[in-house]
RNA sequence: GGGCGAGUGGCGGAAUUGGCAGACGCGCAGGAUUCAGGUUCCUGUGAGGUAACACUCGUGAGGGUUCAAGUCCCUCCUCGCCCACCA
């Protein structure tokens, strides 16, 4: 049985766009929301995971719709990018062809997916009319001062040929693809989001998830404490540290082997064993340093810098425990209180000087201790600090620390400091295909920014791909080749800007895709902003979702909100939320996995040992037969799960345990049976990419969503599972039946009908919030569970004719937002007026709703021993009387002494025995 | 090493303020329909126990608070994610 799907999907698709009935308009007198989902990089086509994270987001936009609100729900392609120029090299295919042709394929998966996508707000980053606002906000950073060209330690991919991010790289690697990263100074182009770094630290006002407000808190990772100033013949040292207080420990320095002034400190006899060190760091990648052991390793430079609490000379070292890229990279060790400095301390035979006393304990001998002391205490031998008591708070709310910033302060030698770990942002790419630097280097030598009536630079298309990769752009000579503002030649910027500056700001652009004077219209902008919901993965908690974040606040400051603002005053709307963060409320959802495969059959021997099968000998695959043999369920550290076909049997590893794995020839070992039962990441090189298109043919649209926001947790995600989609498609199976029957009354009972009432204003209430929070899953459930009463009506027809028609309609407009098309198909069928997604949400009637009786559970001492059937307004005093005449109640209750009882009509009562 | 989150049937997952654990679905089993397979329909489905009830056990492990704990507290284990020599 079942409907034909394909017809219906296809034609409401095509009279949706036809009727534009997705169009968003400005209309102050109504209420609006503003719902985005992540654009999408056009990597050829949508996989099972787009349709994850965008059909819900569909879904919410579609009930907000219905609710009354005017709903803005557009989308856009994040379209420049490295893939498409690796494609150029490899395939002889160029960047505008492959994305172009990408995006054409993607807007038409995106349209068999059923959104309510506003498709006449389209944005394509990589569009001239787009990126020309991206050069821009370019151009507008630079004369606020917030985009500056500085040299940097920077992370450079020799097989990507350019530079990335620091919030790009991963464990020394490429975030996207893997390649490694090492450090070189260069000369690049930045954005000063440290400017903004304390402000990026307060949420106030937004609804996001916890996880990534931590991860966004850590990636900024603010440190309080003091800059300190060691005086050097080589010049003064700057020191960063958060315990001060321990200034008069600091027994020797340690700077990274990159810090300047390496060289001036070193002394002619350590010169060679100091060059040979440091020659020895820069040849390690960021990799290499990782990969190696935490030994740490260091050399004396033969220079002393002058402690400035005490006057003492402290040698100066350098190790790589030192890193340049925090802080000042250099540091004033303090063994006797920080585990690295002791650790470096014993190994190099430095002095140990403890100046904290444990609480309760005796002074601290340096000679006897076997690991730094970081507890609290009082300071002693510490001048001027002496006798202050210190705590395991930070910062000024330590009082030894307050106490040493004050005595720094006073006699000039530090002030209080706050250091970040965030660095400032590296926006420069040495790639082809991203948005022009519109930035001239002028034939004085100085720099200009290009001339607004300029803007665009337009990036050329006649270019051509080298192998090296190397970006076409650095020898395409009429793209260099031009003139300064004074009409002298002058050469280009022939970096590109990082694509994730592309994504800082696509959702203004909806607002006007089509203005050409502004980024975007400031009516539409006063009107649709902030964003209401913005949804989309995890994977950019710390890279988008941060850089969003700044780009707002430095538009704020750069003035670009101001005609914004003053529409919104105009109308009476509170601005400040414009002004502040983009993205009120964000929900991430979870990721799908790879289908979970059936474990190999293995075939286990060895001897019982009561209850498990400890193993001599384990075969994987093949057809041998064992003690025990059977399905491989799980294994976590030596124990197995198998599963025969008498149960399942726990089997255990030992040690010497021998372990043939079929597909993997040689010595195995048991850690290898986990990869074959992984549930992995799916990816075209494992061959477990389940493609939505196929889903589509073969179930349709709406079946495919009711079971991606059925079968999991959306904020989890989860292993794919081909059998589970049967039960969604049933269940739109029994909607097409429910919504085609022609009901008949029989025998009526006035008990069914109000049942099945109830049922209906339940699921309203139930569905209703359900897709307000986001619970995708419960709410299919409810509706799922209306099904079931539904198909047990029609089967006996005891509910009135009204009865019917009510059920079936609300289960029509409660399965709208989840199932677009077959709900739209069966409301015209059965002679609804207009779309159904723009009729109004039903309202639940609580007191249809309400039920009239209820299984009262009464327990004795907390366990259930009786339920019986109450009126759900029963009395505390009646629930209590009722619970006690029970006789199975009285036959539990007579051994001992009633206590108390304690009663919560009208769900249970528990009478407490003794 | 640090931070955050999570552990519930064969599986995905439900479970307002602590108050009937396992909703809903998948799978599985039995039955009906069918020449047969599939589809569809009905019934059952945490474990033990029983003719059937009763009853006992049961939310990673152990302890605690409470009349009552998946939920709160403590200790531990495992897994996931993020950061990681961060001064």
């Amino acid at each position: 049985m079942g409907y034909d799907h394909a017809a219906i999907e296809q034609k409401w698709q095509q009279a949706w766009e036809a009727d534009g009935l997705y169009r968003a308009e400005v209309d102050w007198d109504r209420p609006k929301h503003y719902a985005v989902t992540m654009f999408a990089y056009p990597s050829g086509d949508l996989h099972i995971g787009h349709w994850y994270a965008m059909t819900p987001s569909d879904a919410r936009a579609r009930y907000m719709r219905m609710k009354g609100y005017n709903v803005l729900f557009p989308m856009g392609f994040d379209a420049f990018g490295l893939p498409a120029e690796n494609a150029a090299v490899q395939n002889n295919v160029h960047p505008w062809e492959w994305t172009y042709r990408r995006i054409e394929f993607m807007r038409n998966q995106l349209r068999s997916m059923g959104m309510m996508i506003d498709w006449s707000r389209e944005v394509v980053s990589s569009d001239p009319s787009y990126y020309k606002w991206t050069e821009w906000f370019f151009k507008k950073m630079y004369e606020a001062g917030i985009a500056y060209r500085g040299e940097a330690l920077v992370n450079w991919s020799e097989t990507l040929q350019t530079v990335l991010a620091n919030e790009q790289v991963i464990d020394g690697k490429d975030e996207r693809t893997g390649q490694p990263v090492e450090q070189r100074m260069m000369e690049q182009w930045f954005f000063a989001i440290t400017k903004y770094a304390d402000e990026l630290l307060s949420y106030d006002g937004i609804d996001w998830p916890d996880p990534i407000k931590t991860m966004q808190t850590n990636w900024i990772g603010r440190s309080e404490g003091a800059m300190v100033t060691f005086a050097s013949p080589a010049g003064d040292i700057e020191v960063f540290t958060t315990r001060p207080d321990t200034l008069w420990g600091a027994t020797f320095m340690v700077l990274a082997p990159e810090h300047p002034l390496v060289a001036g400190l070193t002394s002619d006899e350590q010169r060679a064993e100091v060059d040979a060190y440091v020659a020895a760091a820069a040849r390690r990648s960021e990799l290499e340093r990782m990969e190696e052991s935490r030994e740490k390793t260091g050399v004396f430079t033969g220079g002393y810098a002058t402690n400035p609490v005490n006057g003492a000379a402290v040698p100066v070292w350098i190790a790589d425990y030192v890193l340049i890229s925090y802080g000042t990279g250099a540091i004033m060790a303090v063994p006797a209180h920080d585990q690295r400095d002791f650790e470096f301390a014993r190994q190099s035979g430095l002095e140990i000087a403890p100046v904290i006393q444990p609480e309760g304990s005796d002074k601290l001998v340096a000679d006897e201790m076997e690991e730094s002391y970081v507890g609290p205490g009082t300071m002693v031998d510490s001048g001027p600090i002496s006798g202050v008591s210190t705590n395991m708070e930070k910062g000024r709310k330590n009082p030894s620390i307050a106490a040493t910033i004050d005595w720094l302060e006073e006699n000039g030698a530090g002030v209080e400091s706050v250091n970040y770990r965030l660095r400032d942002w590296l926006i420069s790419r040495q790639r082809y295909w991203g948005s022009p630097i519109p930035i001239i280097y002028r034939h004085d030598g100085g720099l200009e920014t290009v001339a607004d009536d300029d803007l665009p630079v337009v990036l050329p298309r006649d270019v051509e791909f080298l192998p090296s990769g190397r970006s076409p752009l650095k020898t395409h000579e009429p793209f260099l080749q031009t003139i300064d503002s004074d009409g002298q030649p002058a050469i280009r910027e022939s970096d590109t800007l990082d694509t994730f500056m592309c994504s800082s700001w696509y959702w203004f652009r909806y607002l006007g895709p089509q203005v050409e004077l502004a980024p975007f219209d400031p009516e539409e902008a006063a009107y649709w902003l902030p964003v209401d919901t913005y949804t989309g993965g995890s994977e950019h908690a710390v890279l988008h979702l941060l850089y969003a974040r700044f780009f707002v606040k430095a538009m704020r400051d750069m003035g670009l909100f101001d005609e914004t603002v003053a529409i919104m005053e105009e109308h009476g709307r509170d601005p400040e939320m414009v002004l502040r963060e983009p993205f009120l409320q964000l929900r991430n959802q979870g990721q799908i996995l790879g289908e979970e495969r059936a474990g190999d059959i293995v075939a286990v021997d060895g001897e019982w040992d009561g209850e498990r099968l400890l193993a001599d000998s384990i075969k994987v695959g093949g057809d041998q037969a064992g003690t025990v043999t059977g399905e491989l369920m799980s294994r976590k550290e030596r124990v197995m799960r198998v599963a025969t076909e008498a149960g399942v049997v726990i089997v255990e590893a030992k040690p010497d345990t021998t372990v043939e794995i079929a597909a993997i020839p040689g010595e195995n070992d048991v850690n290898q049976l986990n990869h074959h039962l992984e549930i992995e990441r799916m990816s075209k090189s494992r061959g477990n990419v389940v493609n939505p298109d196929d889903l589509v043919v073969e179930h349709g649209a709406d079946t495919v969503r009711t079971y991606l926001m059925f079968a999991f947790d959306w904020l989890k995600g989860g292993p794919w599972d081909s059998r589970g989609i049967a039960g969604a498609g049933r269940f739109l199976d029994d909607v097409w039946r429910l919504g085609t029957a022609d009901y008949d009354e029989g025998e009526v009972e006035a008990a069914a009908t109000a049942a099945l009432r109830r049922r209906v204003h339940q699921t309203i209430r139930k569905v209703g919030s359900d897709l307000h929070d986001f619970k995708w899953n419960t709410a299919v459930a409810a509706l799922m569970t209306l099904r079931n009463d539904m198909l047990a009506a029609l089967r006996s027809g005891d509910v009135t004719a009204a009865a019917w028609t009510e059920a079936v309609d609300s289960l029509l407009l409660l399965l709208a937002p989840i199932a677009p098309h077959i709900t739209e198909e069966l409301w015209t069928l059965r002679g609804g007026a207009g779309s159904i997604h723009s009729a109004s949400w039903p309202v639940a009637d609580d007191a249809i709703a309400r039920e009239e009786t209820v299984t009262m559970v009464i327990q004795v001492n907390g366990k259930v021993r009786d339920r019986i059937e109450v009126a759900a307004d029963i009395t505390a005093a009646d629930a209590e009387a009722a619970a006690l005449a029970s006789a199975r109640i009285a036959e539990w209750t007579k051994q001992g002494q009633i206590r108390k009882v304690i009663a919560r009509p009208p769900k249970l009562v528990n009478v407490v025995v003794d």
